[in-house]
DNA sequence: AATTGCATGTAAATTGTTACATGATTTT
DNA sequence: AAAATCATGTAACAATTTACATGCAATT
């Protein structure tokens, strides 16, 4: 299950509320896990319960903070280098993909000009995010760049592909044309 | 639900059984969405039932073969062009990558090492299929072919990407210093 | 005074994984 | 004759989403 290491791995750097957390998955961390907070909440609760966290007195409007025990850090030291990754993505976009031959040429090549554009998008919210976001000289700031450039380069090759992609199409060249070219 | 378009897009090209379309799942489709034998089977006959598949009779070994109906290709095409995809992702080894800075800087590095090996290592296997997969004129090859060539793009900036993460960490800057260089 | 945002939770339904269970056919 | 592969299914469990539900605090 990612979803506690995903929790532990925001803790470690500061304690949380659940809101705060359930907003970080909405933004940067979206990119790669997702989780609404009606999966976080209780998460934490059991995560506390078990001693990796250590919940804080009820603040203004209820809100508990989240600090991250020793074992807690023990736990995502050890998910990190002790575990192999899970590596089977879920990915509706790519799946959509492989079915487009379903669709006339042109309609196929539109909806490729339409993912190059969103990908376009999601590359200038990254890069805003690059402009905009208080760089400091911790590690967490010099990963969570790291992490940034990561996105930038995927969103800017999906972007380039799905652009050659819808050309290839508009071109009209079959597989065998294809053959021996990449 | 993604799995019932996954279904009836690799129905649209041929018929198959529960068995070959769990195959497809664990080969080339695998790279975009998972499903096992007993998520697949169910979900058939729950199409078969809402008259988007016609469900063969039972050939050697109890082989069930499904064919797409006019219906079912009609839903394939509805979900293709009227529905927006959803763009959340899950992908695991990004996630980790948020939470490297937890490790000293040589582990940290040795991680995104064995990353980009992983990912050289899926760039053959893409190469491979590239190579020996039987290339034909349809449109569905065609097709095939630039989903291949996606996911060989991906790969190949993914190890890049994680080649010049280890070697930033390796030279031990900053955040700070790191500004102002993509 | 009303709306928006902060803040937490639960319940029901759906989706997905792991484990259990069986049997025929082909290959070694 | 044994092992591997083909082939289908169900049950229990875990993860995730959607909907329901509440109330305080700050802004307009």
């Amino acid at each position: 299950m990612s979803l506690r290491h995903a929790l532990l791995g925001l803790l470690a750097a500061a304690p949380a509320s659940g809101y705060e957390l359930t907003k970080q998955f909405e933004m940067s961390l979206g990119n790669a896990w997702g989780a609404r907070h009606s999966q976080i909440y209780p998460e934490l609760r059991r995560l506390a319960e078990e001693g990796l966290l250590e919940a804080g007195d009820e603040g203004a409007r209820g809100r508990k903070e989240y600090t991250i025990t020793p074992d807690g850090r023990a736990e995502l030291r050890r998910w990190l280098v002790d575990t192999e990754p899970d590596r089977s993505a879920r990915n509706e976009p790519l799946l959509r993909v492989f079915f487009l031959w379903v669709l006339p040429d042109e309609e196929a090549a539109a909806y490729l000009d339409k993912e190059a554009a969103s990908y376009r998008t999601h590359l200038e919210a990254l890069d805003e995010i690059d402009r905009t976001a208080p760089w400091g000289r911790s590690p967490v700031a010099r990963m969570f760049r790291i992490s940034l450039e990561e996105g930038r380069r995927w969103a800017t090759t999906m972007a380039e592909w799905a652009e050659w992609a819808a050309g290839e199409i508009r071109s009209g060249r079959s597989a065998a044309e294809l053959e021996g070219m990449s």
